[in-house]
DNA sequence: TATTTAAATGGCACGCGTTCCATAAAACTG
DNA sequence: CAGTTTTATGGAACGCGTGCCATTTAAATA
């Protein structure tokens, strides 16, 4: 069978000049009038179509929203570095790198749910383009950290990974759990370098 | 002024037999028939009122399933109190205990999506209702288990609270940040223990 | 150019959480 | 019992995410 007759698949440019005029439009609207105002009907006036035109393209909100995330991400990312500038001691980088992340994170509500709180839980099938989504790069910012210090407790990706995974739980109890009064950030950072640290000096 | 005139507020009995049949009716649907199933308009129809009456007497749907916690943070904890019962030595309690909280998250994500990802993040205007909920107080399930290692790194609240907070992040990123291939629970509870177990022997 | 074929579109409908507001009901006073 | 005051109720409506399906459109072949 050689080329089959009928309308060839939309080509690459125009896919992805749809995709980044939705992208486009969604950060607008979450910029300019918050989470709430990135609803598919509002997205689908404010670009030209019909709400169903976005299913076409999209397999639900989750995927659109997480077009954002890596804004989100870098604006964090950039946002630790900057805090980290003047710190000196790898131990206090690490510590502050730390501090910082949940901080940012407790500081704006709308970004943590925007990344954390506004996916599909449970079902994996919705992997296959999660996985094409390199936004989570951006969480990476430990690992020379955390390299630094060389503690070989155990493989960097165990302790990056481990690390970056308990910074996230401080930060969803600090923004979802408040029935409950948790310690300080700070003290429990430290608590929690303490794996990571115990034999590089630290200073309090 | 003495008693003023006219209707006085529904008398306690009745307001908290109204909250226990919310709560039964509500629990009743998700146990048979998944959150999904868990809807103002449905909750309200096996109840045999309208939906409106529901926010009559709750400020809405979150705090209608914070009703559900007690259960399943009970049902977690007997959990792991069963899974720890063979165990003897204290640092393996504690990582069983770790390790099966993590897993339950994971084997139950319906469970999960219930206690930590349906609720109001940002406002804390809602802490009037939130901290009459004691149903938190099921985390406590580390605190002994930390205490009898004693290790004096910290007071005890500030190590069960950053310890309970990182195992949720685990959890957490195992069931919605599908995006990045975490390293194995064991490992990252292993990785994270080490700051609290890191004089005490370990069985590896 | 005419025809074919699949992609793109969007009106319609469903159930959802939630708010408004008019009405009903209940428990007090006189 | 009649009147008053406050609470409780629920119908209607808004915007939401999403699936269905008929219609339109665009690009290939003949």
């Amino acid at each position: 069978m050689a080329k089959p007759a009928g309308r060839p698949p939309r080509s690459e440019e125009d896919v992805a000049k749809f995709r980044t005029k939705v992208s486009e439009s969604a950060m607008a609207l979450y910029r300019e009038q918050g989470f709430e105002a990135v609803s598919m009907r509002r997205l689908s006036k404010t670009i030209g179509c019909a709400p169903t035109t976005l299913y076409a393209h999209f397999s639900g909100k989750t995927e659109i929203l997480m077009l954002l995330w890596s804004d989100i991400l870098t604006e964090m990312t950039t946002h630790i570095e900057l805090n980290l500038r003047p710190i000196g001691h790898p131990v206090d980088k690490l510590r502050t790198a730390a501090v910082t992340f949940v901080t940012y994170w407790v500081d704006h509500p709308d970004h943590f749910r925007l990344v954390f709180m506004s996916n599909d839980v449970g079902r994996s099938d919705v992997d296959g383009f999660l996985k094409n989504n390199d936004a989570l790069h951006h969480f990476r910012v430990f690992d020379d950290l955390i390299s630094s210090l060389d503690q070989a407790h155990s493989p960097l990706r165990v302790q990056a990974d481990t690390l970056i995974a308990s910074l996230i739980g401080l930060a969803m109890c600090f923004n979802t759990l408040h029935g409950y009064k948790w310690s300080a950030v700070s003290d429990m950072v430290d608590n929690l370098l303490t794996g990571f640290v115990n034999n590089a000096q630290q200073q309090h």
